[in-house]
DNA sequence: TTGTACGCGTTATCAG
DNA sequence: CTGATAACGCGTACAA
């Protein structure tokens, strides 16, 4: 049963400081080869599966460590080979749908080449993923997934070029460095809501951005900006800042205070749409009646919203999984590459023809 | 990049001792304890904040740690002190909101002890969460938060009882162990939404009920039988079964073909809600106008759903981070316990007048 | 107060 | 084919 360990102390922080060593020292190799009367090398072998030992060492080893429930220690595996077999996932909120997704993918693939994850929120702080890095650095990590809050950060470049093993970014991008990545087509998506506006009649479309230090606000801007460029009569207002409820709202207000207030919205995130759907409820307009909404990444139960959401979904499982994987590439030797993975905008009732403005 | 390579040494008996088997050149105590003129132990004291160390012991290594840029190998001392500092996290699933929350709350509690959390997805097979609890006695994590799909499990118990250190059920029971534990009181808010709903005039009552195999589904069906006993005139019907829209949607086909079918329906979770809504929507049931709906934990943008949906919201932030509250407590020597959190029942326009079956 | 030496549990080398 | 033994990097009795 379990041992209650009173030894244990409260440091002066408040930190909870174990006990030093594990009083109940569990069977190692060294008791399965005196059970088996063999060497502690032969237990070894026979447990890595080297090919030169005997049938009947490799049956006696066997039987010992049945008989002592002997499980190799990973600590002190890890600690001979080099390999922890440990992903460390740094992520800003695990909460956020489309990142647990990510990193369920992500541990999947991961499990079946044997590896575990660690998982570390920064709640977009810089300094916090900073240092989480330089953690899973000392914890020797084989490999690190990155979904950073700001592509920016210096504390968080100079962390990570610290860390000298596989890396890949999350549709992230740093600068002056060739990280593996799996970036999604955000232009596409992009794209191709725009269009479906523009053939409603829209002329102005306003987006609600996120961060711009991150990939997907930046890609998404540029698309947005790229589509009007050359149009007389297409004109777009960008408005980025973090991806919370709270910019959703002011963006949102702001946007639609001015004369040229847009006749439909792109939300940057499901944290900013729940901002722009307050705002909007606020300002008593109605969806798609007053103004056509679009939100990206997908969102539980949009078909049940009023009305249902459109949406530029990201494949957030695969994207764990791609990531996953090419992290395990490097580990095997290979070179880091970068995949891109599709969006796909699927339209909804929340799209409807253009409102004019002046009958408002 | 490690460019350095440390070439062969000579043993004591004159032997050449080959290289470590992964060619590892970042510094270590060695390294620091030789560019400040010292012993190594003197640095790991240091380090430590060994009480009787001088001041100039201090500085001297302070400066050689900051030149060499040392950074201690947490595997290294987690082999020698027998914590890992890491705590394990077996869910089903983590991409679902209620369990990536508790994630949240946990991980940053257990950040603010010094600890890093391991997360594994069983996908809600008891056979994986068995080997994962294996795995993770394996890496010798100081503790095992556990979010187990089958309660009843015997590989899974086994699996438990061969972990010697600290464990923490979340909204768990398994029976005779005696487990720490954060519960929540599901009685509470299946009550409350049941007295609600018979102000109403409602008199029969659905649940479409998770998994028997887990505290919160067994809780909610005592607590709804609990409420119409005795009562000649109210009556329930509960179909217990996995926590999938596909049981949600089979569940409330069934029940809303009989005779006595409710006239509000309480779901057993964002997963099955989706199931129930589907069901509501291809039989062309209104809310509230033809079956009233409550569902269980917070729904993202259940404000602005259609109707917007009354829940029974619990406190998953705070579950997890009383979750690794109590682990740690464990850690410091106290007795494992249980804590009780609470749910809360919020009325919106879903729950509405019963309709009068008759007339449909 | 500081340094030397040993051991945590494992794998890999090398000599039988 | 097998067994003794040196590391892996660190913390800590014990001796100086």
């Amino acid at each position: 049963m379990r041992t209650v360990e009173r030894e244990s102390a409260q440091g002066p922080d408040g930190r909870v400081v174990p006990r030093a060593a594990r009083q109940r020292t569990r069977p190692g190799l060294k008791e399965v080869a005196e059970r088996a009367g063999v060497g502690v090398s032969s237990v070894s072998r026979v447990l890595t599966g080297h090919p030169e030992v005997s049938e009947v060492m490799r049956n006696r080893v066997m039987d010992a460590v049945a008989a002592i429930r002997y499980e190799p220690d990973l600590l002190a595996q890890s600690m001979r080979t080099g390999a922890t077999m440990t992903i460390g996932f740094v992520v800003s909120d695990i909460s956020n749908p489309l990142i647990s997704e990510i990193a369920l993918g992500a541990e999947l693939r991961l499990r079946e080449a044997g590896y575990s994850m660690m998982v570390t929120n920064s709640l977009n702080k810089p300094e916090v993923e900073a240092d989480y890095i330089a953690l899973l650095t000392r914890r020797r990590v084989d490999g690190l997934m990155l979904s950073i809050t700001d592509e920016t950060s210096e504390m968080m470049d100079a962390a990570v070029r610290r860390f000298d093993s596989a890396v890949v970014l999350v549709d992230r991008h740093v600068a002056g460095a060739d990280y593996a990545a799996v970036n999604c087509d955000h232009a596409h998506g992009i794209t191709e809501a725009f269009d479906h506006l523009v053939s409603l009649g829209h002329t102005r479309i306003g987006m609600v951005n996120g961060s711009p230090n991150v990939r997907p606000s930046r890609e998404r801007a540029a698309a947005l900006r790229r589509a009007t460029r050359g149009s007389g009569t297409l004109s777009t207002v960008i408005r980025s800042a973090g991806f919370t409820p709270a910019h959703g709202y002011d963006a949102t207000m702001k946007m639609m205070a001015g004369k040229d207030a847009p006749t439909a919205i792109i939300a940057g995130s499901n944290q900013i749409l729940i901002g722009v759907l307050r705002a909007l409820r606020g300002l008593g307009l109605s969806i798609p009646g007053d103004v056509s909404l679009v939100t990206c990444d997908a969102v539980p139960l949009a078909d049940f919203l009023d009305p249902p959401l459109s949406t530029i979904a990201r494949v957030p499982r695969e994207m764990g999984r791609m990531a996953a994987e090419l992290l395990l590439e490097q580990l095997a030797g290979e070179e880091p590459r970068t995949v891109m993975l599709p969006t796909q905008f699927v339209a909804t009732l929340s799209c409807g023809p253009a409102a004019d403005t002046h009958e408002r």
